[in-house]
DNA sequence: TAATTACGCTACCGATCCGTTGCGTTATTC
DNA sequence: GAATAACGCAACGGATCGGTAGCGTAATTA
């Protein structure tokens, strides 16, 4: 949300190019794939919107407006996954996660916002507040609706057992710099399914990950 | 190590002050938390490590240079625990990679490192090679000292699995922000090892850890 | 003592940064 | 047509960056 519109729009003059503020904050987050934060300068981002310098600072009023107001727009519009069993949820889960992240050009967006949190006390509140927060919620959720179904005992850390799935995608894809696919999501779910759920068939190596893609 | 040293240290002349090459280094890491990389300009790292720029320059030609040179320090020194047991060896895992990353100054370090490694291909390559794939070795070389004790059976994805437990400690710890302690450390294992071995006591919840610190 | 080399300090260069100003132009309303 | 406001463009000021150079001084060897 740019940081200036009011009420009823003033209707003289010449009205503001509307594509100009969706194409300043992707340029914003291009710059940041390529090339990091620090990179993203005003000029960088003009250039690369094809816009004046000018026409950024009548939206915002300064680069940390710009960069605050860019990460509001990275709320996460899927639905969570509802497939009536833990297994199809946590693997709709995965597959969402190595959609967004698996690859370039967000996976590099989410190294270097993770790089820019550590001294950026704005941006990680609001990071967390909007997308982290709201995306280990869809797993809570998931976990009480198996509580619910019966499918698994309650009384466990769901949050922490999340952190596993997610932070093991995201190590692959930040710190090794490894590209996670499916394949991967799917042996990431059994290994959590059997940490979590003692009834599932425990013979099966964690290999048998094949037989979930294949549903 | 600096840029240059040779053979037999030339003789003549005034020596060059042993503390300062640490200092530098030092100062450097200490920036890269507080500030991020950019932040660690090579004023800023003189100012804070208390010599003259010039100083820097007689040691490294660029920053790029101090930079590289700085990171060949973050090899682990610890040894990788050898308890006679995977549950053992998982919870020295644990203890090591909190007792290294679980709270500043570390954890902004990781943090600064990840944001900068995504548009940083030579710190990338030297990180990966010197510090991750070391500590991924050592995880490695336990799953396979338990197999061959009989412990758990062979053919799984050690190096999943052990990004599961790494992943979720720096997720916890550059993501979400929060402090990590021996508590979590102990839930992370004893989920790991839920997933990897079915014959442990599978009735326990996973607030069981605390009979695992208890040890 | 003489030669040599590291040191801290200051100053500088060219480049780039954020943010502002002014201006001619374009699009819209009254 | 007059008034209004956004546009692109160019220029600027003050600050900071990486990297270099000069100078007086401190520490060592021959």
């Amino acid at each position: 949300m740019s940081a200036d519109e009011r009420d009823g729009a003033p209707k003289r003059g010449r009205p503001r190019d509307a594509t100009a503020e969706a194409a300043i904050l992707r340029a914003f987050f291009e710059v940041v794939a390529e090339q990091g934060y620090p990179a993203a300068t005003m000029d960088a981002v003009a250039e690369r919107a094809g816009v004046a310098k000018t026409t950024i600072y009548r939206r915002w009023a300064s680069r940390d407006a710009l960069m605050i107001a860019a990460h509001g727009l990275l709320t996460d519009e899927n639905p969570p996954p509802d497939t009536g069993t833990l297994r199809g949820d946590l693997l709709g889960i995965a597959s969402l996660l190595i959609e967004n992240l698996g690859r370039p050009p967000l996976s590099l967006v989410a190294a270097a916002t993770i790089g820019e949190m550590a001294h950026n006390p704005d941006l990680a509140a609001l990071f967390r507040a909007a997308v982290v927060e709201q995306r280990l919620a869809m797993l809570t959720e998931i976990f009480e609706r198996a509580v619910a179904r019966g499918e698994i005992a309650p009384g466990e850390d769901w949050r922490l057992l999340s952190e596993m799935l997610v932070g093991a995608v995201m190590f692959r894809v930040v710190v090794t710099g490894e590209r996670v696919d499916a394949r991967v999501g799917a042996t990431l779910v059994v290994a959590l399914l059997r940490a979590i759920a003692p009834h599932v068939d425990l013979t099966r190596p964690l290999g048998g990950a094949d037989d979930l893609l294949a549903e």
